[in-house]
DNA sequence: GCAAGAATCCCCCGCACGGGGGATAGGCGC
DNA sequence: GCGCCTATCCCCCGTGCGGGGGATTCTTGC
């Protein structure tokens, strides 16, 4: 295990507010060697190439670039680099893809200081951490799988079945099928309101 | 005007993340008197009462208790606290319907610390701090009517153009002109884009 | 007073949508 | 091995949806 003080951390957030913030709060700490920061996936890259963080805090909510997307180039360039996300909310079907896309831990910003730390030296260790808030869902939200939530996202951008069929490689049925069981799930009568149900429940999220 | 050092500014936000980072970093520039902070519209009201702040950093995005909702509740029962909104995206219609509610300024959290501690220099000399990134709506929100926000609201419930139509005592072939024309100012193929348009925009919202 | 926009209503038309009924194959738990 | 869930694919069928044309009133701004 990697003694704490000699720690390298990566901070992976577009808003400078949590950027120097984490910095100040866990630099303060005199836990780490080092800690850098990068505002956007792009920036993140060289970073890691060149710093080579054992840890990387990483926001899933940014515009341009996916956090999703982040945390899978990163896991496949770097799979020594733990991913720790850090985001605003952590319901039940983004923690579950983030477990799955390889992420080390997932925290939500509602965690205090001393979760966060404790956090951190867990996954260093080669531990996971994945708390996950229920304040935001409390009733139920439905749990979609990856397939689904993946169609449900290509609904919002308008694309009809045979479009969603031929970006995901399979048959306009099985989309319907898809959609059919995301309806059931939500408890939706058609697209729009599924779209407006995930919104609420977070399954979908504004900014991205 | 109120001397910098005799600031006292209260942080109302739900993420502890933000809460203890914004306090890190506004606490180390020794420009106040004193920092308070709370973590919901309803820690924040008893903490007004008694401290007092001259500026109060307000996260819109707050589950639970609408951000908008603590703005009015604070505009009306203490005008002369000078509110700055502090949020994760700065569309056009989330800054305009801040300043209508009586923010003293909007800020995005991509704002770095030196926009920051001036803007709430700015508002507690009395002035307005209106920024909005383009980044995330480069090209301005659209405005709709407010019957057609009406319509758009009950897309999001499932309706169909009849059921619409007699929700508003309308024709369904009304319903689809006022559809027709949302269609075109979102720029959404059909209602599933629409309504997550609509979302991202910031006219529809999740938390309410 | 006139142009502009909003809100209301009407027509035709093609097709994508969503409901109903299924089937088959793979993975995971116990 | 058996059940459960997921992902995949297929059929039929009615109709609501959205695109394309219009039209009329009324308010609002200059």
């Amino acid at each position: 295990m990697i003694p704490e003080h000699s720690l390298r951390l990566l901070i992976i957030d577009d808003h400078a507010v949590v950027r120097e913030g984490l910095e100040a709060m866990l630099g303060a700490s005199s836990c780490f060697e080092s800690i850098a920061t990068a505002a956007s996936t792009e920036d993140a890259l060289p970073v890691c190439e060149q710093f080579r963080p054992h840890v990387a805090l990483l926001d899933l909510r940014m515009p341009e670039s996916d956090g999703f997307n982040a945390l899978e180039i990163i896991r496949r360039r770097w799979p020594e680099i733990r991913v720790l996300v850090l985001s605003a909310s952590a319901t039940a079907a983004e923690v579950k893809l983030a477990r799955r896309n390889g992420a080390a831990g997932y925290l939500s910003k509602s965690a205090d200081r001393a979760t966060l730390l404790q956090a951190i030296r867990v996954v260093a260790g080669g531990g996971a951490v994945f708390s996950q808030d229920s304040a935001p869902s409390p009733a139920a939200c439905p749990t979609l799988s990856a397939r689904e939530l993946e169609v449900l996202r290509h609904l919002g951008r308008g694309l009809s079945r045979d479009e969603l069929g031929q970006v995901l490689g399979i048959s306009p049925e099985t989309v319907k099928s898809h959609i059919k069981a995301i309806f059931h799930k939500l408890g939706a009568a058609d697209r729009a309101e599924a779209i407006a149900r995930a919104y609420d429940f977070g399954l979908l999220s504004a900014e991205r």
